[in-house]
DNA sequence: TTACGCCTTATGTCTATATCTTTTGAGAAA
DNA sequence: TTTCTCAAAAGATATAGACATAAGGCGTAA
């Protein structure tokens, strides 16, 4: 077969990261660069455009392309749901629901979740452990506005988490990542001590426009969210 | 013109979230797809692998293409650098390089990156501030054995970070972010009090398999990380 | 029954060509 | 000089057709 586009992609970055393409250079179009390579322009087409989404090299009509001054260094990570974390990590998943109570949505998550005056939301607590370890306390609340099938729902046996991502799959969501200290019902949960460093999620979730969830996860002390780019 | 890769990609994906096809379900071949759209395989072919790219549905030859019964959440995390992040933030940006000195490297480094037993390393330490305040304390060790120019460098100007970037811009990186708690010397350079929960990232990168640099990046307090998917 | 090896099929990719869109730069007009 | 308009350039995308590759499934031989 003739050159592929992984070939094209390959020399490129090769041509790259070896400095015979300096960082803000301008390439050759992909007339040209087709056929240096004696392919299809479709085929360089493919290696640049790939190469453009790894934020290597920048394209735009007309000016061309060129490399990078600062390349952008992206990493993607994927959200697991808890129990499929725990259980790739090779140790036995158990889940525990806590608490779980419908209530009138108190004011700082009526803000937060842009929820009406008189929202009710259900509040569930959880704990997930790894070997019986606590691995990751989760407190969640749910827009009944939005979802009022969830108030007749049982929890005991499975997490919330899976039950929304099975019902209602493919939502919007804001993720975000810092640090919390430990307070009493931490330490007490998490296993810990009062004033811990611990590492905290917090994930709001949306469809069409409707905010659905909003959740906190605290995980336990000394946990990482480890990625490679 | 006729239907684009984009509206293809958006009718599939509308018939997905609006539950017209099922979670798990089979799909209909390119072929199909491509006389039903009126449009070439190649544009549904586009749709498609762009879909499959986003964890949406899940393809295999001679298998087909289904829907995924749990599509994988992913977020894309740039990693910027701290002058950029903070500019983008609508702040005034000011760098100060606290410590800087070539030394042998301690054990515990050794082991993590991998250093041979006479390597040096060049040790420096950043703060980084936004409209005066500590935004990002920085710990960074160089391995001189890769890169010995390195220790020639003046670095009271511009960050290791953005050196590096400019000098070894194509590596190799892991990254992991954690919860620490303060200590002394970050409440003193952070602002904030001893036992505070801070935020961490931890660098590594490698430049064709050679350890280059180990960096630990502590935040302010009370800063997040955010991110939309 | 089991294991091996074809055959078929769906996706993966390339070619060659054409049209569309965006953007820039030149030239005209104010 | 400044602003507007338009044409050319380069990437973005569509098409039709072909071949490549992986893998499920069935038939045959052990």
């Amino acid at each position: 077969m003739s050159i592929t586009y992984r070939e094209v992609k390959a020399d490129i970055l090769r041509q790259i990261t070896q400095g015979e393409l300096a960082p803000g250079s301008s390439m050759p179009n992909e007339v040209d660069l087709a056929a240096s390579y004696g392919c299809a322009r479709a085929t360089v087409n493919r290696a640049m455009r790939e190469l453009a989404d790894d934020g290597i090299i920048e394209r735009r009509r007309k000016a061309g392309t060129r490399v990078r001054l600062n390349p952008i260094r992206q990493v993607r990570l994927n959200i697991p749901i808890v129990g499929q974390e725990i259980e790739e990590l090779g140790a036995a998943y158990r889940y525990a629901l806590v608490h779980g109570q419908a209530e009138p949505a108190p004011n700082w998550l009526r803000a937060r979740m842009a929820l009406k005056r008189d929202d009710r939301v259900l509040h569930l607590t959880c704990m997930h452990y790894a070997d019986g370890a606590p691995y990751q306390h989760e407190d969640r609340w749910i827009n009944l506005g939005a979802l009022p099938e969830a108030e007749q729902h049982d929890f005991s046996d499975i997490g919330p988490n899976e039950w929304l991502v099975s019902t209602v799959p493919f939502t919007d969501a804001q993720i975000s990542f810092h640090a919390v200290q430990a307070d009493a019902t931490f330490a007490d949960y998490l296993d810990c001590t009062e004033g811990d460093a611990l590492f905290q999620a917090e994930r709001m979730t949306w469809l069409e426009g409707q905010t659905i969830t909003f959740v906190q996860l605290t995980y336990r002390r000394g946990h990482r969210l480890t990625m490679q780019y």
